[in-house]
DNA sequence: CGTCACATTGATGCCTCTCAAAGCTTGTGG
DNA sequence: CCACAAGCTTTGAGAGGCATCAATGTGACG
């Protein structure tokens, strides 16, 4: 979709670059567009009242961001380089434009919007989990492949702050599941579900 | 857009009745199509593998329902009346047809999408607050008009199983914010907001 | 080879869950 | 119109679990 899209829009692409710590956009910005990760890793964070911070969504290469900004006037989160990123931006009335007359483009959009919804449900459904170790086994495996395997991308305590834990709870549940017997752990990001 | 819908689907909508307690459809369930509610209310839900349930959303007239299984196999949800309740059916096929033929109807469709995204992550924002009373007081800011008034549509119960807690704990939160001056209860489901 | 962030484990206190019970509202049927 | 039932509302007491603070170990990277 990202190939399609740049098909499409090559004209109309215009490419960012954003260093490490740097930000494509800020809460409260006006939404210029969509943005396409094309290299790096970009964190979506939102600042609540209280001075705190909570991550939305942590996207990869590939990945598309602020989707729903398209029909926003200014971005609802923030979005923060947490490596060395290039992103395209796609700007928001060639979008709206191209959905009109690419069927096929809005269609896959349409798609990859109804799967962030899915996603995000998904998310919302771990954290009423209550007890750590059921909330970060259901993590697990939501994550794991066929054979039971699971190797995080990001860190641990990044996917604490995901699951809406602290680290420390984080790493006493899994050490709790290791003794229960529930995983194994063959490396250090390498967790293997035991059913 | 509910409207625009019956109009360019006017013969392929079909009307589906669900008394109060009725499922519209089961977890699992192979995906018919977009139910777009007309009268009463229902609840979307997911069971959770240790019997629990989570409240997803609870959709009321006009609202759309499962928009994101247009482009699943199956509904990852499920769907209960909790009044006598009435919704037409828009059919995948149809509508995917419609996707395409229809630019303005995508459209509409998308930016109803986005909304939900931002809703859901909005929600998602919501439960990092770890303290009953702050993330009360928080869901209820958002809810609250010009005035500072909020009148909540469902019981406070309802409200506290949107939160991820349970009653006894909402019922504390609220009076400990009406002891501390931060609202007032005029009446039983509604506050005013004392910033 | 020093620094920095992640990883890991310990001790303590607070907060929410859980169980329990009683008051209150709403609706229903006799 | 009353009485009863069912579900929501409200408050109490106790326990368990997670956050918090703290300290040390470990790995990566310049």
């Amino acid at each position: 979709m990202l190939v399609l899209l740049q098909e499409l829009m090559a004209d109309d692409l215009r490419r960012v670059r954003a260093p490490s710590g740097a930000r494509l956009f800020r809460q409260g910005d006006a939404a210029r567009g969509l943005f396409l990760l094309k290299v790096g890793k970009v964190r979506l964070l939102r600042h609540t009242s209280d001075g705190n911070e909570v991550i939305l969504h942590t996207a990869r290469p590939g990945e598309s961001l602020a989707e729903a900004s398209l029909f926003a006037e200014h971005y609802h989160c923030e979005a923060v380089a947490l490596e060395d990123s290039v992103a395209m931006l796609a700007p928001k009335e060639r979008l709206h434009a191209l959905l009109r007359t690419h069927p096929q483009a809005a269609e896959l959009l349409f798609a990859r919007l109804a799967r962030q919804v899915r996603e995000l449900r998904t998310q919302l459904e771990l954290r009423n989990i209550r007890r750590a170790e059921e909330r970060l086994l259901a993590a697990l495996r939501l994550r794991a492949d066929a054979n039971g395997a699971v190797t995080i991308g990001d860190t641990w305590k990044d996917l604490a702050a995901e699951l809406g834990l602290t680290q420390e709870a984080l790493y006493r549940a899994l050490s709790r599941l290791e003794r229960q017997g529930a995983i194994i752990r063959p490396a250090t990001r390498t967790v293997l579900l035991r059913s």
